[in-house]
DNA sequence: CGCCAGGTTGAAGCGCTTCAACGTCTGTGG
DNA sequence: CCACAGACGTTGAAGCGCTTCAACCTGGCG
């Protein structure tokens, strides 16, 4: 917890530096939990109330599509890890969120964020630089989505996402590149027999 | 420009209810502007300085890329036109606004903007909104590119953005849908012919 | 009238998908 | 300790849809 306490300070400070007392009331609604490989964080159909600060493990966002389990995201120790949009809106989440590993980590209710969001114009500054920096995430992985071919997709994640090919079985990377698991594989063998052509 | 004062503050107290005198700062930095179409509201490799909320006229986000003419997105009269990436990073943009239709906008510009921020906390609320707000189309957009079939999307772009449609020629909704031309004309035959099928 | 951009249509090609079979590794139970 | 089931990844063959390149049509405009 000490650990975590840390991690989350280190990431808050690179927005904004809270004073110590907004800092305080902020941790002040912090709540740790903690989450067993193949646990949810959240359930398909459920209302996402809250945001969770990872410690330590890995966790992705899937949904089902035609009855397919295809993964959207994935989110690693010492990042933030939620359903926004469900969040945000307050609608019924269509993705679930999945510990890939076991997870350690803080949580913040919405109406708790709210709260704090009211009372500490600082608070409120880390919550909207937040928006932004996943909003502008969500931008690349758009343009990628458009531009790029597959291969290039694939080549991106292992040069800007290196965890992702080190912690996550091949399945669930083919459907966050937009791929079947047999095309996966099939870049991978391309690539290996004409290593960096082009 | 009265008109257009009016639409942005409609726009804005649906995200946030400004005080008056609040109100009067944010409405003291907006600085009028035209551009006709044709016209660019930033050039690529500019760093996007500008938060545009426009009051009338159609404008395209797009990009080069392997000497194809992109287009990224529309911005209608009535929403906010940005290249936010480049807004928020203050780093040049890869990525064109050009004017489709004349338009009439007020900017603001990103110094005036942080100031605005820093001493108004409602303002800064509205901004953490704005960002969450343009995050959550863009999520989903990138879900409708990962999960949803180019007919998909067309029909979804039919319903949901009419506008879009009715206002911009074929070969700029094409590469929106991540298309060409050619296949977006072919996609539309299919669909006469066949018209609701499934 | 004739040019040109935008849209349509045709034919061939390529890459991802689909369906299927096979190999490998791991964990479990005999 | 070995055997086998199951999950995961790989490989093959056939299919389909988007792309590419090209020709053609139409409507707008000088």
């Amino acid at each position: 917890m000490e650990q975590l306490l840390t991690q989350l300070r280190a990431y808050s400070d690179q927005l904004v530096k809270l004073p110590e007392h907004e800092w305080t009331r902020f941790a002040g609604i912090m709540q740790p939990a903690s989450f067993n490989k193949g646990q949810h964080l959240l359930e398909i159909g459920h209302v996402c109330d809250h945001v969770c600060f990872l410690g330590t493990g890995l966790v992705r966002a899937y949904r089902i599509h035609d009855g397919e389990d295809l993964t959207e995201q994935f989110f690693f120790e010492g990042n933030y890890a939620t359903e926004y949009e469900s969040f945000l809106t307050r609608t019924p989440s269509t993705v679930g969120l999945q510990a890939m590993e076991p997870c350690t980590l803080v949580r913040f209710n919405h109406a708790d964020l709210q709260g704090t969001y009211a009372s500490s114009p600082m608070a409120e500054r880390m919550g909207r630089l937040i928006a932004e920096h996943i909003f502008t995430g969500s931008s690349r992985r758009t343009r990628s989505l458009l531009f790029d071919t597959p291969e290039q997709r694939y080549l991106a994640l292992i040069k800007e996402r290196p965890k992702v090919m080190a912690r996550v079985p091949q399945k669930y990377i083919a459907s966050y590149l937009g791929l079947k698991p047999e095309s996966l594989s099939r870049i991978r063998a391309r690539l290996t027999r004409k290593p960096v052509a082009a």
